[in-house]
DNA sequence: AATTGTAATTAGAATGATTCCAATTAAAAA
DNA sequence: TTTTTAATTGGAATCATTCTAATTACAATT
């Protein structure tokens, strides 16, 4: 599997934004995550990864997704203490929580009316410029559930 | 400083519930979060609680909020991988967002109505039992601001 | 194509918040 | 009291992440 030419385009428009270069590894590490419904760790996007670019080093992983973060491709989602999980940041994902299930260990997005997010900003103080939401739900759903 | 009767009576209530017993730590701990307002992290409270306590060590400190946490009684506040900070669970704390300032490093807390929180399980899996809600706000306001 | 300058990658060491562990101490029950 | 059990303690261990210094790749000039 490869980077579709669209992907690839908008991987390379965002470094190029930023001055920075695209790269085999980051062009992979971007591949991998587009390509995860599951949220992955830095780990696991290593070990994925390493299957088609076995010299990858885990400190290159650990750039790149902070790389791809800045550049607002993907995002970098964070429950509790748990080790970061990444996905990739659609335009519609500024309007994305994530639910963690303690059952599963699972994490899936859940999509919210943008003016859920909006109306924050009537409780903040005036000169509070918000940059970044970040929504968290932690529950557990049924175990015999498929998903 | 220390705990009025009415605060110490709810950290007994809470522990017992649990089965726990009320210790001097526990009770000096939560004196520690019951009187701050900066959402302060284990270092921090370890650190205050030192002076009145000067045995006490970093690993109780840990336990202790841990426990209390359990219980109810405080919140654990995480932004991104900084280290964790609490403050106290109110019975209205269910409805508190917390913004993170980066220009003054400071997280203050952000009272939101409860139907905001509510409407949250309309866009959830039916099965999904939503026990936690982490809201976290990032973003900057003007360095010339008092607070 | 070789050279230069700069950015990116790499392996491994370092960091640092948190957790674990085994021993001691304190509290509650008998 | 004595016994039992829980809590605390100091220090070691953990582990995700970051840092560092050296190497490699890239892009722009000659």
């Amino acid at each position: 599997m490869s980077l579709n030419s669209t992907a690839k385009q908008s991987l390379e428009d965002a470094l190029f934004v930023k001055g920075l270069r695209s790269t085999k590894q980051r062009e992979i590490i971007y591949e991998a995550v587009l390509n995860s419904e599951d949220h992955p760790s830095a780990d696991l996007i290593y070990s994925r990864v390493k299957e088609d670019m076995p010299g990858i080093s885990l400190a290159t992983v650990y750039n790149c997704l902070e790389t791809l973060t800045d550049c607002g491709l993907i995002r970098q989602v964070n429950f509790e203490r748990q080790p970061s999980r990444f996905c990739l940041a659609t335009a519609q994902s500024a309007h994305h929580a994530h639910a963690h299930c303690k059952n599963t260990g699972k994490v899936f997005d859940v999509v919210l009316p943008a003016q859920f997010f909006d109306e924050l900003n009537k409780y903040l103080p005036a000169d509070f410029q918000l940059e970044k939401v970040d929504l968290c739900l932690s529950g557990k759903q049924s175990l015999s559930q498929k998903n």
